[in-house]
DNA sequence: CCGTGATTTGAAATTGAGTTTCAGTTTCAA
DNA sequence: TTGAAACTGAAACTCAATTTCAAATCACGG
C-alpha cells in the first residue's frame, strides 16, 4: 500500500525536473534516459508516470490528433496555469497563459454547474506561422 | 479521384442519421452494424468515417481520457456549434451551445494569432451531478 | 547487520485502436 | 457491354499502453 523510493522513481523525476517546463512523450523520456544511461524500463516508466501525475507532480495531456499522451513536470508551481493550442499543420504546442480561461470557467461553472480541470483543454487550429 | 457511391458507403451514413445527435466509437458502429446483419468491415468503416469527417457530414472527436475517438452525424445542419464537456467521474459527455466559445475564439484569434477550430475542444472536469 | 515481507522492476507477452495491403468486387460513364 | 477507376474486407501490421510474473530491491524490526 505505501510506497518505496527507488532509484528509477528518482531518476524519472529528476529527468522531468531538470526539463522544467518541457514537455515529453513516454517514448521520448524512453529514449533520453536510454542515451545517458539511465535506461528504464517502458513498463516503469508508464507506471512512475501514472503515480507522478496521481500525485499532482506531472501534468499529463493530450492533443486530440496525437497518437500519444505528453507529460510534464509542474510540481514546483513555477509553471502557471495555461492552455494549449496545438498546430495542426506544424504540431506544435503551444502554451498561453491568458486570464480569458479565468473568465471561460467561472462562465462554465456558473451557467452549466461543470467545474472545469484547467490542465486539460487543448485547442486545435492552426497557428500563426502555419496559416499563410 | 472522384467517388463512387456504395451499399456500404449509404450503411454506414444511414445509421449515423438514424442516430443523429447521438456519437458512437468505430467500434460501436462496428458492433451495432453486425447485429442488425449490415456488417461493414473494419478498414471500411474507418475509410467511410474518415471521409465523412473530410466532407463535414460527421464530426470526429476525442475526450483527453478516452482510448478511441467518437464520431457523430452532424450534416443536416441541426446540430448546431458546440463544445464538449467530459465528466471524469460519471464520464458524461455533454454537449453545450453557448457563445462564450465565440468570444474566447475571437480572443485567441486576436490577441494568439492563432486560428481556432471549434470542433475539436473537448473540456474535462467534474459535472454537476458528480460534484457533491 | 540480518531476515522478512511488501513493493518495484523489466523483459516479454498482450491488448486494442487504427492503418495498410492486396486480390477480388463493384461502380458508372462511354 | 466494357473497362478503368474506385471500393471492399480479411488479414497482417503498427504502435502506444497495459499486464504478467519471476527476480530484484526496499525498509523496517530485531
Amino acid at each position: 500500500m505505501s510506497q518505496y523510493n527507488t532509484k528509477q522513481g528518482e531518476t524519472l523525476l529528476r529527468f522531468l525536473k531538470e526539463n522544467n517546463g518541457r514537455h515529453f512523450t513516454a517514448a521520448e523520456i524512453e529514449t533520453q534516459l536510454a542515451i545517458t544511461g539511465e535506461k528504464l524500463g517502458k513498463a516503469t516508466v508508464y507506471r512512475r508516470l501514472d503515480r507522478l501525475v496521481e500525485e499532482g507532480l506531472v501534468r499529463r495531456f493530450v492533443a486530440d490528433d496525437a497518437k500519444s499522451c505528453c507529460y510534464q513536470y509542474i510540481g514546483d508551481g513555477n509553471c502557471k496555469e495555461h492552455f494549449h493550442l496545438k498546430c495542426y499543420k506544424c504540431g506544435e504546442l503551444i502554451h498561453v497563459e491568458c486570464d480569458y480561461l479565468d473568465k471561460m470557467q467561472a462562465h462554465i461553472f456558473e451557467h452549466h454547474g461543470f467545474t472545469v480541470d484547467r490542465e486539460k483543454i487543448t485547442i486545435c487550429g492552426v497557428c500563426k506561422k502555419c496559416s499563410v
